[in-house]
DNA sequence: GTATAGTTCGTATCAGTGAG
DNA sequence: CTCACTGATACGAACTATAC
């Protein structure tokens, strides 16, 4: 298509190069291996290709695929160095994969949370992340529903496959640390250890007050 | 009105084809 | 039989066309 009004696509190229759609879309796609198309005719079609701008028409390929290339994480918030850095790893995991990640914040509201699970399940992401979920168990309902593939970050959802930080031998290992052998029961009280913050009913704070104690 | 059928988008891929 | 390709088709959703 030289026509700049529409973006090039394997029909154009096919017309140009005096070839098939089917030949241009292995040419392209790499496939040209084993669909038996000469390296010739590859470089031609390449040559033509790139004279026209084409590039592949993503959505298009994802609904011949079944499958969109994109990823879907969702963490809790951006400004906060733990899930800022996962985001980042996320997203270079990804891109070693050849995916396209997806990353939205939910700022621990349970109904933004799920409004954004189902605008990724309305964008056919291939699998679903979440990081810190606020209300697993409603990800699970709606992901199950669609058959959405979905893992669980750092905090356990009861539905889907989790991978949790470990609150609680993290806080009996500082514990340890800070102990250094002392026993804290004969401590004068000036000097004893007392944990503060976090959330009490929040999970992660539970474990951590939990490894806390049992070092105790 | 409403139900159903057909077309559209761009791509990947199976099955097929003609030439050698 | 191999080689180097082509034609037909399906994917999912939105839309139009046709029949009743």
């Amino acid at each position: 298509m030289t026509n700049q009004s529409r973006k090039a696509t394997i029909y154009d190229i096919a017309r140009l190069s005096g070839t098939s759609p089917s030949t241009v879309s292995a040419a392209l796609s790499g496939a040209w291996k084993s669909r038996r198309i000469s390296e010739q005719k590859v470089e031609f079609i390449r040559r033509i290709a790139a004279e026209q701008g084409y590039s592949t028409n993503m959505q298009a390929r994802g609904l011949r695929q079944a499958k969109s290339g994109l990823v879907g994480m969702i963490i809790p918030v951006h400004d906060n160095r733990y899930f800022a850095s996962m985001s980042q790893s996320f997203e270079s995991f990804a891109r070693d994969r050849d995916l396209v990640p997806v990353i939205a914040s939910s700022m621990r509201d349970a109904d933004e949370e799920r409004r954004i699970v189902e605008t990724l399940i309305s964008y056919a992401v291939d699998c679903i992340f979440v990081a810190g979920a606020t209300d697993p168990a409603a990800i699970t309902d709606l992901c199950t529903a669609a058959n959405m593939r979905h893992v669980f970050v750092d905090l356990p959802g009861p539905g889907a496959p989790s991978v949790i930080s470990d609150n609680y031998h993290g806080a009996r290992m500082l514990t340890q640390t800070l102990l250094q052998g002392v026993q804290p029961r004969k401590l004068p009280a000036r000097d004893r250890i007392y944990f503060i913050g976090g959330v009490a009913t929040d999970y992660a704070t539970a474990r951590r007050i939990e490894g806390f104690r049992d070092v105790l």
